[in-house]
DNA sequence: GATGAATGAGTGTTCATTCAT
DNA sequence: GATGAATGAACACTCATTCAT
């Protein structure tokens, strides 16, 4: 989150500034997700945003900035959309399964993320790593409570939130980006969710321990 | 497996020139993991490899197709350092965890992997599937064993395949790739395989069903 | 004269890239003259303009549709040399003089015309067919007045315009552009004039059929 | 004819040497013919002729020497044609339409001829030169003695011999080379040769001054 | 704020040519 | 004679960035 912004443009002070900004990131959002960082360039957003090439500089510094702000709202956005889902669920179990649909769902609306995500790790490491920590963090903090109500068994929650993201999203992968429906299939979901349940499962070790 | 190779050049007909393309891929491998695939130029890569720069056309019809060259082989190799490791084990749970150690492990030695595979999806989806699907059926097929074995619950073995990879790949992006030390903590391994353990144990209502 | 402009550059929005522009079109036409399209390169025309390479392709889309407006504009200026100076002749004859006169003349004065339009062939068929067909439409619409007006004999104007730009061209490459003088000699107009007046004056056939 | 042959590669020594020798000219006639000399690579002259790249320069000393053999090979071939053609003919007038019968039928069967001699003005003036030198001279003496047999009226017959080529040569190109049915259309013909007759038949003049 | 012309370093790629085998 | 791997200069073209207006 704490992501420089050490040479980033000052905030536009218009109306038609912050219009112009916008459908810039909106812009250059949907180019990336296109074609790629490498192919993607600054002519291309801009004509795509209907603005002068020159317009660019007036609000960025340069490419690799709005890349950072794109993926940074983007995490923002599937985090903010994980976070609603779950947080009404009356138990753990049910917070997995609001979780990872809502997780599905904003994969199947912003093929985006993953296609940006993937390969930010060359382009800008430190905003790629903020996005795993991010999300994985509020998954983890969402294990610790569960774990301290004796709902899941007792585990490391960071590892466990690393590794049930991971599953999450090579499932999402297979399953959702690279299906033409878009939609998870009903059985892929619950095999997933049987999984993570078994993963989760207090044991009788932890009920001994206790 | 199947991906086209069409237009590919002829393979070598001299001991001289096998030499030559084996150094190019060598290099090609270093430079794609150093500094991704925008950034890989051609001359980089046959500078490292010490060869001149048309050499390079004499041996690959272009960027992408070194590319998917270095993929396919890197991809080739994890899968039989698994295959290999995880083969001699005596139950399903020994071959979890051989397997996956044998994944970090090679994730260790070769950085490559990650970096090169995560941004091929631009690069060439295809090849990038290709990669994933095979990792996964292999995988997928042992599962499947087990379970025929009684070893391991009921389950899809496809979609419990692809998101235990998924587990794993995340888990050795955070803490073999990121981390200093390049080998996966003691502590995180045993973690991650508890989790394994339980999503696959078999369940009381599995034992009923049998 | 409908050659397609498809993909081109938009006009110059200011007076500076309008000269730019100019400048480099003025280059592309000695350079081809010079060196003929295959060795002239992009790099060779900017020097030549005194601009930076990057600057062509803010005007042209590529070598190609350069070479394009150069043969455009040179074909426009035979044309516009050769009508204006036949347009005032009193008779047929006199227009025959004049006309090639004027061609003879240009040809000196841009040997450009030839070296550039003979090698069109393979660099841009479609411009070089545009260039024949519309002097030769041209040339042919004079020899139909005059054949109305009865001034020369009964005969397909289109035939006939053709095969005299040809005894036009290749007169005017051997002794306007092989020859040191470039001024093409007496005697040779005059002998082309007499057998170009013997290939139209109307014949006793034509009287008696009138 | 006597164009410089300084630095040529010896004949072949050997049979086999002769026939790959010929394959490779032939293949460069098709390729010029083809692709026009730019883009005529000897990687592409080689792999049509069926030999290794290396093989090119053991009979050739580079890209110019094999076009101006195919140029000169060629320009031989029309000429012989159309003298042959010509030479039985009882009168001038038979002799020309010989004559262009032949070089349209030539040029119907041969475009190359057109292809590759209309480029070959900056690839090899000299050779482009020698061509037009010879047809138009062997034409002009053709013309001589039927002008000392008063068959043709009194003209310079270098002038006359230029001049009718050029009508041929765009006559040719505009319906021969650029029409589908490679075959001249019989008006045509006969509208070319009526010009060509007038131009040449002997005026009231030509008997007074005798 | 917005424009678009100008820049020039950099890219992937081609290709005539050489040469050891 | 024939081969094909190796060379490196050259090319067309791209693009992030600057800047005068």
């Amino acid at each position: 989150m704490s992501v420089e912004e050490s040479t980033s443009r000052p905030a536009p002070r218009t109306a038609r500034g912050a219009r112009t900004r916008a459908r810039l990131l909106q812009a250059a959002e949907d180019v990336f997700a296109t074609v790629g960082y490498p192919e993607a360039s600054i002519v291309r957003i801009t004509e795509l945003a209907g603005v002068a090439l020159g317009t660019f500089y007036v609000h960025f510094t340069g490419k690799k900035e709005i890349f950072d702000e794109v993926v940074l709202d983007l995490s923002r956005r599937v985090r903010q959309a994980m976070s609603e889902a779950s947080s009404a669920a009356p138990d753990r179990l049910q917070a997995e399964r609001d979780g990872f649909r809502a997780f599905f769902a904003f994969t199947a609306e912003h093929p985006a993320l993953y296609r940006i995500i993937r390969q930010a790790e060359f382009v800008s490491p430190e905003v790629m790593r903020t996005h795993y920590d991010d999300i994985c963090s509020g998954y983890a903090s969402g294990l610790d409570r569960a774990m301290g109500a004796g709902e899941i068994r007792q585990l490391d929650p960071m590892v466990a939130a690393w590794a049930l993201m991971g599953a999450g999203e090579l499932i999402g992968m297979r399953w959702v980006l690279w299906e033409e429906g878009g939609q998870i299939p009903d059985p892929v979901f619950e095999q997933l969710m049987r999984l993570i349940e078994g993963a989760l499962a207090p044991t009788p070790t932890d009920g001994e321990s206790r």
